[in-house]
RNA sequence: GCCGAAGUGGUGGAAUUGGUAGACACGCUAGACUUAGGAUCUAGUGCCGCAAGGCGUGGAGGUUCAAGUCCUCUCUUCGGUACCA
């Protein structure tokens, strides 16, 4: 009976420790913040999952990286806000809704709670007070009101925009929902149609978010450089053709206005307006309508585009090149977009490669007008364009002239006849929101026969989305056929037939802003209390995967600048340092049988290979990726959690590798994180017996005091270990090597014997003991509090200070020496500190290795370095 | 194609400003304690070699007393983007 007692506590056993102590947090309320003018803040966010039902190793990284910070940063004595929420509309809920024969609002809040408490078992530092979900009414509220008054002031929009379309469904698809150009669900071939949806006006702020992009140092550069080719700006003119026999013109943009002598074709984008009045009335207009249509039809998918021809058709009109006078005919071209520039282009065969090809099909003009120097090319013999800079021929008065000192020579040249001027263009285009789908926040205005678009009044927000409406099997919207829904009074006319819009909007809107409701979650008055988003924002850490480094990170930044210009807030930039976590990845496994298979269901055989535990068959074992559901290649960290508890999971997850680099999934290191923590266990419950607290208490002056060698090493190391994880948690956020330096220190107490050690050595070794627990603290919660505890402490770890190392103590006296000759290293040898230069390279040429690599060679240059070691280097 | 990142033992990964390559772990080997060990402890472990020694950070050059680190070229992998005029 005895010995089995003893045997619980000789291991660390986290289904007792775990929840003692996230039962203590919580009543003692550790985690809850208010403003407190007083004390310096820190907002460190991660960003909010998805409700898809479960954790997985992704999340347990990103938060568990998080939550390190917060409870380092709250010991150094900053008022932490660490909030959690749910990303809770999108599409998945309506999926699962039709397969689960659910309703996406019943299975999003189950999801919630199921997620919840998994968090909550992993002991993560929430203020669960400001728990939000974006599928609230009073969520999205405010963000219906930030809708109208964006559109009030020009900043949303309508036009009509194109979506992909299954006809057999009569649903619009998003981007994931088509496979290969197909249907997902009827597998029928998917196109284009043609909608009127809403935009936000994202292009007005184009320039500054470039700018901005070097503004943000607390940023990867990774993410900023994608942010910026995003954005894509290109710096060039904009010149005017005219049609010819025609009263209309063609604007196009063009980053090389040195080479319009030699544009002799047009090219305008099939969509482009202007292409089905320039064929009306010439032979060309039934080829140019086919063409229209063929290209309208044609997939522009990935694959598609590597093998896709270029190809056109003539209008039948021609333009006037504004440079030589001269008629050139105008085509219309499916590699043409018309969403970028102005829809049309310039063709220079001679100096762009597409061009190029594309005279070449065709039969049409090349003619050089810009060649390198010293070099003719040969129109008719030339096999590539040439794209490079250089010499400007067959340009009238510009020949001759450097081709780069031409492009602003021509566009000045143009624009004093008015046909042209500089231009910017941009990559970017403006943020379409609209979405033909059900769970998410209703677009909140109402389409009248009489007043066309009217916004609804504030009064009437929330526009709450109907909970209990029934899915289609079909997986469209079932909004529009609701009709207590859909009808609606025009606020304006009061006429009854009015139709509100049944779109909603697209869910990056609601992660858009998230972060600031998060300051003042339950505030009624409006998107948030501006006072308290005035303590708390920007956030200073943000904390997610690099999969958002685009599309999230950059609405956010705009919608900062839209509530900015509104005066709202007074910053620009929501994140102030953003860290990006490596994905999780693991390898994938196929069934010839089955399919993809989840890690449990291949068995390793008598002969090391591995085989289906559905049929038997061999599993051949694929590429190392990004861990999905749809891959199958999943680790559930629940079991982990139910063998080791949260602290080991949150161990090893950061012991694998620093945060930012990808983690391939391995469960082979749990084992020892699990030994580490046993091994502190035992270590602290020993000392705690040898030492008597009464008697001792932890050295804590200079190491120079001490006496025993031994005790002052152990000292002096741990004062480095804390100087160590200091720099590592709160520079790089390397916690790898900050637990590595800790198990450093634990190596270290484990060398001392405690029997009969002296005073000193029990003061130092309960000093380290300490240190040991605080400095692990934010990494593994629970264990540190149970330790802290019954080494005799009271209160909470939590509210301990960090650390702080004695810069008097980091030092030993004996400095290694290392001997190299000739940049080889031959001899190791320590040294008192302050051992004179000389007296160090005596003792190093006496060195017997060091001599017998000398011989009798002369010494032409003895090298001395003192860095962490004293390095000697001999060169002879 | 373009842009970006990364290549270090059997494995995950360490190495301020160029200064002991492989910290700390996993795994493996041997031993100890045990009725037992998948607990724990001790020792060993980059490669070749009996040793002296040699070779080693994707590859090839270079700079330097000294290169994982700096320069040039090159290969591979991953991520982003893709007719952007």
């Amino acid at each position: 009976m005895g010995k089995e007692k003893r045997n619980m506590e000789e291991r660390y056993n986290p289904a007792d420790v775990e929840p003692k102590w996230q039962a203590f947090w919580k009543d003692r309320g550790l985690f809850k913040v208010t403003e407190d003018p007083s004390k310096e803040k820190y907002y460190l966010l991660e960003m909010f999952p998805y409700p898809s039902g479960k954790i997985h190793i992704g999340h347990v990284r990103n938060y568990t990286i998080g939550d390190v910070v917060v409870r380092y940063k709250r010991m150094q004595g900053y008022n932490v806000l660490h909030p959690m929420g749910w990303d809770a509309f999108g599409m998945p809920a309506e999926n699962a809704a039709i397969d689960n024969n659910t309703h996406p609002a019943a299975w999003t809040y189950d999801n919630i709670r199921a997620m919840r408490a998994q968090l909550k078992k992993m002991g993560f530092s929430y203020d669960w007070d400001r728990e939000i979900a974006t599928c609230r009414p009073e969520y999205y509220k405010w963000e219906q009101w930030l809708f109208l008054k964006m559109l009030e002031n020009g900043m949303a929009y309508r036009k009509e925009s194109f979506v992909n379309w299954c006809e057999k469904c009569q649903t619009v698809l998003a981007n994931e929902q088509v496979e290969q150009d197909k249907c997902w669900r009827c597998s029928r071939p998917v196109h284009q149609k043609k909608l009127w949806q809403w935009f936000f006006k994202i292009t007005d702020f184009a320039e500054d978010l470039l700018v901005y992009c070097d503004k943000l140092p607390g940023w990867p550069d990774k993410v900023t450089v994608m942010q910026k080719n995003w954005i894509g700006k290109s710096v060039g003119s904009e010149l005017t053709f005219q049609v010819a026999d025609m009263d209309a013109e063609i604007e196009v943009f063009t980053t090389r206005p040195d080479t319009v002598f030699g544009a002799t074709f047009m090219c305008l984008a099939p969509e482009h307006p202007l292409v089905e009045t320039l064929c009306q009335g010439t032979d060309q207009a039934k080829a140019v309508a086919d063409f229209v249509e063929k290209v309208g039809t044609q997939e522009r998918s990935l694959e598609g585009l590597e093998n896709y021809e270029k190809e056109g058709v003539f209008t039948g009109r021609y333009c006037i090149n504004p440079a030589t006078g001269e008629k050139i005919p105008i085509y219309t071209a499916n590699f043409v977009l018309m969403g970028y520039g102005t829809g049309a282009i310039m063709s220079v065969p001679c100096g762009d490669q597409r061009d190029f090809d594309f005279a070449r099909k065709y039969g049409l003009e090349i003619r050089v007008v810009v060649q390198p120097e010293n070099e003719a090319l040969d129109p008719d013999t030339m096999e590539t364009a040439y794209t490079g800079p250089g010499v400007m021929v067959n340009s009238g008065r510009f020949d001759g002239m450097d081709s780069q000192k031409a492009v602003d020579a021509i566009t000045d040249w143009l624009a004093e006849q008015g046909r042209g001027k500089k231009a910017v263009s941009y990559r970017l285009r403006d943020w379409g929101i609209s979405r033909q789908r059900y769970w998410g926040a209703p677009i909140p205005v109402i389409h009248c026969p009489d007043c066309g678009v009217v916004p609804v009044p504030e009064t009437d927000l929330p526009i709450t989305l109907p909970e209990d409406a029934n899915l289609l099997e079909k997986g469209g919207s079932p909004l529009p056929g609701l009709d207590y829904f859909k009808t609606a009074v025009c606020p304006k006319c009061q006429r009854e037939d009015a139709r509100r819009d049944t779109d909603t909007m697209d869910t990056f809107v609601e992660s858009s802003w998230y972060y600031l409701r998060y300051c003042s979650p339950r505030y009624d008055q409006g998107m948030f209390d501006q006072q308290a988003v005035k303590y708390w924002a920007p956030v200073d850490q943000y904390i997610g995967g690099v999969e958002h480094a685009v599309l999230h990170l950059l609405y956010s930044r705009y919608f900062m600048r839209v509530l900015h210009h509104f005066k709202m807030i007074d910053f620009k930039e929501p994140f102030t340092r953003l860290l990006t976590q490596g994905m999780v990845c693991k390898e994938t496994m196929t069934c010839p049988e089955h399919g993809y298979l989840y890690p449990e269901q291949a068995q390793k055989t008598k002969d090391d290979t591995l085989a289906c535990t559905l049929c038997g068959k061999n599993v051949a074992v694929g590429r190392v990726i990004k861990m999905s559901k749809s891959k199958k290649n999943v680790v559930d960290p629940g079991d982990l959690l139910e063998k080791y508890g949260a602290d080991v999971t949150r161990l090893f997850c950061l012991f694998a590798a620093p945060p930012e680099r990808d983690l391939e999934w391995s469960e082979d290191g749990v084992e020892g994180s699990n030994r580490f923590i046993n091994r502190v266990w035992r270590l602290a419950l020993e000392c705690m017996e040898k030492i008597d607290r009464e008697q001792v208490l932890p050295f804590t002056g200079p190491a120079g005091d001490l006496e025993n060698q031994a005790a002052k090493e152990l000292y002096i190391k741990t004062h480095q270990t804390i100087q160590k994880v200091t720099a590592d948690i709160d520079e790089s956020f390397h916690f790898n090597t900050a637990i590595a330096a800790v198990m450093e220190l634990v190596n270290a107490v484990y060398t001392i014997d405690l029997d009969g050690s002296d005073h000193e050595t029990k003061a130092v070794v309960l000093c380290a003991l300490e240190n040991m627990v605080l400095l692990l603290s934010p990494i593994v919660p629970h264990f540190c509090e149970e330790l802290f505890e019954k080494t005799g402490c009271r209160g909470s770890v939590l509210e301990q200070p960090w650390p702080v190392f004695r810069k008097d103590s980091l030092e030993t006296d004996q400095v290694l020496v290392v001997v190299q000759v000739n940049g080889r290293l031959r001899a190791k040898f320590s040294v008192a500190a302050g051992t004179e230069d000389t007296a160090i390279k005596t003792a190093a040429l006496a060195d017997d290795r060091v001599a017998r690599h000398i011989q009798d060679k002369p010494v032409k240059k003895t090298i001395l370095v003192k860095k962490k070691q004293i390095l000697v280097n001999i060169v002879v």
